[in-house]
DNA sequence: CATGGTTGTTAGTGTACACTCACTAATACA
DNA sequence: TGTATTAGTGAGTGTACACTAACAACCATG
């Protein structure tokens, strides 16, 4: 097996661990584990524990921007399709922790920089895909981080997941069918 | 001196300690160094390191509505001024950071359980407070944990922190001077 | 068929850390 | 003055874990 795929091995496993422990609390031997791989192979790949945490939120922003990418495509309005598209993925609790604990761990200035990096580049790739104002990009993100919060938490507030219409699409000058 | 006082010297020393690390990225022994305490008596007091993790975030919680009760007790409109007292809290950054982690930190049934009931709670303490609509509180609440984020990334975002006025105040009913 | 690179493992090392045990010093108070 | 309670510690224990050293099997290609 290549070690490009052995990678991708990895990381998925990296996702699922972290995801439940964050950095601190995840052990790289639960992560060899899941994925099938021994321990030091894991450190052959990645070098560091710290350098496979940031691969992995990485590969979590990746999926985030793939997303948004293809829903903002879709006909209608795309801040609605955008957010009908997060709601889905808040549904694969993995990828909602992960990106708490890639929050909490800005700690750590090296993860700190790279969160940082992806967050904002996902920032201007929404305003651009939406094409929206200031505001209501502000909004959408933050209705986002919120939902994601709830989630973790089991709060009764995601009842509250359709709120995207109310608070990002209200004002909206645009809503072509 | 009383295990009172030394109980509050180590939740003190704890917010700070919880704050970088986290749950599982913080030692109890720094912990017990920075209240000037041995670690041992650490454990007499609060049991489990899990247990002073819950303890701690309860005190920040603690703190949090107190600063919100007080600023909505203030003349004028109580949305704005709870907002700029959120805004002051921010400033520092280990209350921010412990509440990011407590969030993440979900993945422990027992610190989930604990962190549920305190978010839910001040939740409906803002709702009380405020007595404002539902879409209001919620975006609120929204843009206090996008605020969270931006600032433990230190995101240039943090600029935003003058939206309150635009995403909670603009269609309030009420403007009492 | 040698030789060099790639994929992978077994066994280990040093250390950090949650938590315990057994003990001391002081104070309260009967 | 004796006795119990409270505040506090020094020294350890078992374990988990990040990371390394050394080696093995497989594949190319000359």
């Amino acid at each position: 097996m290549s070690a490009e795929e052995r990678r991708e091995d990895i990381l998925r496993a990296a996702v699922v661990e972290f995801a439940r422990g964050g950095f601190h609390g995840t052990s790289t031997e639960a992560i060899a584990a899941r994925a099938g791989v021994s321990q030091p192979y894991l450190f052959r790949l990645f070098g560091t524990k710290r350098d496979l945490f940031i691969a992995t939120v990485n590969s979590g922003f990746d999926r985030v921007e793939a997303t948004f990418t293809a829903a903002a495509g879709r006909p209608g309005n795309p801040f609605e399709n955008m957010g009908n598209a997060y709601k889905d993925l808040l549904q694969h609790r993995d990828e909602l922790m992960l990106q708490l604990h890639a929050y909490a761990a800005a700690g750590d200035p090296e993860i700190q920089a790279a969160v940082r990096a992806r967050y904002a580049g996902l920032y201007r790739l929404v305003e651009e895909l939406s094409g929206a104002g200031e505001e209501q990009v502000l909004a959408f993100f933050a209705l986002g981080m919120f939902l994601n919060v709830a989630a973790a938490l089991d709060l009764p507030a995601m009842a509250h997941a359709d709120a995207w219409e109310h608070l990002c699409l209200g004002p909206l000058p645009d809503t072509p069918s």
